[in-house]
DNA sequence: CAGGATCCCTCAGGATACTG
DNA sequence: CAGTATCCTGAGGGATCCTG
């Protein structure tokens, strides 16, 4: 039980990371961003996603005021999922983070490859 | 066994957060950025990361290219830790990201609170 | 259709001990 | 000091079945 991090910043930076930072979370942000609203199925079936996790994450994003949560309370019913101005203003961060992929992904992939080849002369 | 994604961005998406998107190399990299240069157990101390975590995630940020080792043959050892250029450049979004966590982190933790007391107030 | 409730399994990741 | 090797737990997350 170590005190976790001596720098604040790190601690601010860890919070965000496990309230938004996890891979479902950004991927139903990014999809609500894209299509402005989804049911839940169409989320479902557009991430392949378990049900489960989807609606786990749903939750956790609605309470954290990224996505409002529309309910029509029809037979059958129907659900719809938006992003709140929040979640809005996250797609920001993570387009710079995206741009960054698509730009580096090649190099990290070249180094990795490097990196390999290495380890693999050293086994003499 | 779901295709995953059906979307290709998503894809790309998860590959990067798969990579470097972990909790641990993010905060190596702003250590990084921030000191220019770090031992290993400076890092460990200001992390305050398990030396198993810090191992494992230096060496996979080296095999992607973020992060440069150099191994002093001294008695003590000394191995010092920075960024290649390639990691300088993955500090953009990691700071934009950082900053929107600053800047929204109040505003997720009202929208929290919000939520919680409608909760319990439905437990009518 | 939208999800709640279970079951179960994998593995990230901490604690500890040992080595060069 | 800078790691490697083990052990062990707990959370993440899929599969499945059930309901309104």
């Amino acid at each position: 039980m170590n005190k976790a991090n001596q720098c604040p910043e790190c601690g601010r930076i860890n919070e965000v990371l496990g309230r938004v930072g996890d891979r479902w979370s950004v991927l139903i942000v990014i999809s609500l961003a894209q299509y402005g609203t989804l049911r839940f199925n169409e989320l479902k079936r557009h991430l392949g996603i378990s049900q489960r996790m989807l609606s786990l994450t749903l939750r956790a994003l609605e309470r954290d005021g990224l996505v409002n949560r529309t309910y029509h309370p029809t037979i059958p019913p129907k659900v719809e999922y938006s992003l709140t101005p929040l979640g809005q203003s996250f797609r920001k961060p993570v387009e710079v983070m995206g741009l960054w992929a698509l730009e580096n992904l090649g190099a990290i992939d070249k180094a990795r490859a490097a990196y390999d080849a290495e380890a693999v002369a050293e086994d003499a």
